[in-house]
DNA sequence: TATTGTTATACTCTATAACTATA
DNA sequence: TATAGTTATAGAGTATAACAATA
């Protein structure tokens, strides 16, 4: 596989080209979650636990916000992740109605070895690429994160 | 954002590369699954019609096997998408014990429809990228392909 | 006796509606 | 009155264990 023959390779139309990107984006994505840290967080538990490790401390509200989810579903998986031991939940300084919901260090760790545990299952496989494919990789991940964000 | 370049910018170790495109990835994977058809299938939903579309009538026991879930999971699942007329029941020819799972014309229309709006979508962010970009992108389908399958 | 599928039971995740406390 | 969060209720998805039918 080289430069100029990846570009006459290209598929005619970008329907095709989206069609194997889609297929060959779900199974990767699939793989890596796949890979989980200690407390065996489901996909919602860490999401929420990442995300406060992104952000730091953030309401209930913004959390079901960010995620995409009603308020109630956030107030029950919050409250399974305080029980963990995970998050820590406190009042709002100045709006008593606010809860503040603040990562607690077994939720660091356990955020950074569960991305550790993926990237090293990636990196392992990465390891087996040529340099150039590396390339490839490196940026078609600049390309995905333009085309998730528009 | 050219070849030599792309060669020459590529992180010195996989590690780097490797949390790279496991974030891209994963937000390509959610965005793309945002996209759904007129049913509004769940993910376990879609992806038993997706599998019998893809690989024709099968047994619950295979679907299960294939979706890495326990066979009452499954059960639940096809009765769930034989009410909604998706796919449709039947004995095994052979073997009594057996139930053969297939996809009825409005599944098949069903798992069309989905494929097709994710595609559009995707497609649509594809046509904005130059010539060069998405043969990177096609390059990287084929990539991801092999490490999601070793 | 082994295999296939289902039923029983329990827990997580999600939603909408109703409720409480605060602004 | 509006907002933030929770509780109540219901349905989907998952698992393990127990069961029925067939091989």
């Amino acid at each position: 596989m080289n430069y100029v023959k990846d570009v006459t390779t290209t598929p005619a139309t970008t329907g095709a080209l989206a069609a194997e990107l889609r297929v060959a984006i779900s199974r990767a994505a699939r793989r890596i979650k796949n890979e989980r840290g200690d407390a065996g967080l489901s996909d919602p538990q860490f999401n929420v636990v990442a995300l406060l490790d992104l952000h730091g401390p953030m309401t209930p509200g913004q959390l079901a916000e960010a995620e995409h989810i009603a308020a109630p579903a956030m107030t029950r998986t919050v409250g399974l992740l305080a029980d963990l031991g995970l998050v820590a939940k406190a009042d709002h300084p100045t709006d008593g109605r606010q809860v503040v919901v603040t990562l607690t260090p077994a939720g660091e760790a356990e955020v950074r070895q569960t991305r550790l545990r993926r990237d090293v299952w990636l990196a392992g496989r990465l390891d087996g690429l040529t340099p150039q494919e590396r390339a490839v990789l490196e940026d078609a991940a600049q390309l995905l994160r333009r085309i998730a964000t528009s």
